[in-house]
DNA sequence: CTGTTAGCGCCTTCAA
DNA sequence: TTGAAGGCGCTAACAG
């Protein structure tokens, strides 16, 4: 199959006897134009049905109004709801949207990078793969001038600016909220350690216990790999400690479904036995039995302040010198810890 | 912000004192040249390093190896998997994708249309928002020769190439299901009657109900606008009914799981009460309680399927000649019809 | 084996 | 008020 034929500015120059700088100033609305050639060549756009070549002429000003996303997976809700965000308001703006996903892969996200950069998006937005532990490619990116703005996973040594949320306190919102509804032994069950989000949890984690006067027991902190097994492991491991925490807060949501199922398949009582809570609020969270305690993190809001951000840079309207942004997330309290004493 | 500057082949030409002509065949591996001036250019690109503009090829041999995609919204599960799908088959067959969404929005469909071609992409990728109920800007592309499939949400009369489910065989096995354990006023919930997918489900429910020896009766079909309200109403309405159903199916999982919810609220026990299915096999449908019983669709599949068809009929391995892809849905019972005798 | 030339579609000085 | 010329970065036919 073979594209058909577009018609070019030259066809109509050649069709109206004027030479095609004409077509293109009547098209762009110059003022310095006969009123009457510009009617007659706009009017014969329209007839002939031109659309202009945005590939010729991104070339020619050397500026494609195009930006690149990258986020690790496309089917997470929460990633799907910033590339939401991020198109809307790229739109808004009068920009398109390149979207590649990782799928949590380093050599992905480099490859992606390569991609979008020669297809030259005038700038990125990038949100890390887990596996991504090393990022000369970033440096690069930042050496080549190429503006670019990470979210949500972001590496915090690389000058441009971040959009994240507050993990620290969402964290804290939650543990605080365990031990307000009467949990004296409140685990974490963490991430792979060196991810940042893990990190910024526990740290909220802690800090709602150093004020409650609890002491930190290394027991009480867990660590899964985030897979399924991994995750179903852990809480078969919860349930064999001697002495079980009667709270626990998991890092991400799925991690918290699926405690929650395989302890509810054990005779497990939730929250009564043991209060769950889980950070993310995915759909799910609030349809399983019993609804699930989590935070909220307005992914929408995320996409589309990252875009305006990066477009206020481009733009000149904001300063290039790297910000943080930070959102706060909100504590949505449910069944799954609410325990009536 | 102003981005840096990207290296040319002019610029590597004038290091090495030769022609442009001259790099673009050494990067290209072409053969009619030394091996030695090769190795030379390839070094030298490397050390300066050197990216292609994928504008100026695309310009140059008009074809950009791009793919626009449309899909209704990127937040829901089903159309993220093919987007997934899309994305990954197409980057096998070495094209990027640019991804829209047209939020349900009749409006907005035919803008993303109009960008995604003036950004030249070799071909589109649409799934019809609900709003779309006339479809010249698909017969428009369709004369402008732009080459198109439609996925999942399609339309009939446009003579290209789709690729759906059988949503009649679909609808026929959870019909059959409900009607197997037991159920003798099977119920179907359907949304608005000119939807594609109202009309076959519909037909499948009939085809089952037939199957069975069981006679039509209108009371037992619902229409919902499959807003929140809209389902929740109908949900409430059933509840009136002085012969209630003791078996519906509704044409899609969002609004099984606002009727579950609603009527568990009301204190109807699913299924002795009333059995439940639904249709899409959200990640939502596996965990609320009880677990939904529905008929799931390889989104993925879908995507990966569509891709290959599309670049096949573009590469010219396959015919021109519109085809129909129609894939196969599996039943997966669960507990919201499992009715104990 | 390599350089010259021409042009993809568009925009923008510079002249007229 | 309009046209001619040059060039964005790259490829490809045609000469040598």
């Amino acid at each position: 199959m073979k594209k058909g034929h577009q018609v070019t500015m030259k066809e109509i120059a050649k069709k109206l006897g004027v030479s095609v700088s004409t077509i293109s100033r009547a098209l762009k609305d110059s003022p310095e134009l006969h009123p009457e050639t510009k009617r007659k060549i706009v009017e014969m756009a329209k007839e002939m049905n031109y659309q202009p070549n945005l590939l010729a002429q991104s070339l020619r000003i050397s500026r494609t109004k195009t930006l690149g996303v990258i986020v690790p997976e496309i089917t997470s809700h929460f990633f799907a709801s910033c590339i939401s965000g991020i198109q809307d308001q790229a739109n808004v703006r009068g920009y398109n949207v390149m979207i590649c996903q990782s799928n949590e892969h380093l050599e992905l996200e480099i490859a992606n990078i390569k991609t979008l950069v020669a297809s030259q998006v005038d700038a990125l937005l990038i949100s890390l793969s887990r596996e991504t532990n090393h990022y000369e490619h970033l440096f690069e990116l930042y050496n080549r001038e190429i503006p670019f703005v990470l979210f949500d996973r972001v590496q915090e040594d690389i000058p441009v600016s971040k959009v994240t949320f507050n993990d620290v306190g969402g964290a804290y919102q939650v543990t605080k909220h365990l031990l307000e509804v009467g949990c004296k032994r409140v685990m974490y069950i963490s991430g792979p350690e060196d991810l940042y989000i893990s990190k910024k949890r526990k740290e909220g984690y802690l800090k709602a216990l150093a004020e409650f006067g609890v002491a930190e027991d290394p027991s009480l902190i867990k660590v899964t790999d985030l897979t399924s097994e991994g995750n179903i492991a852990v809480a078969e491991e919860i349930l064999q400690m001697k002495e079980r925490p009667d709270g626990v807060f998991c890092m991400i949501d799925p991690v918290a479904v699926e405690v929650l199922i395989h302890w509810k398949s054990q005779g497990i009582k939730i929250p009564q036995d043991i209060a769950l809570a889980g950070f993310t609020n995915n759909p799910t969270s609030a349809v399983i039995e019993p609804p699930l305690t989590t935070v909220s993190q307005p992914g929408y809001e995320m996409g589309k302040l990252a875009v305006s951000h990066l477009l206020d840079q481009l733009d000149g309207i904001a300063s290039d010198d790297p910000i943080s942004i930070v959102l706060e997330t909100t504590l949505i309290p449910r069944q799954s810890t609410q325990i009536s004493k």
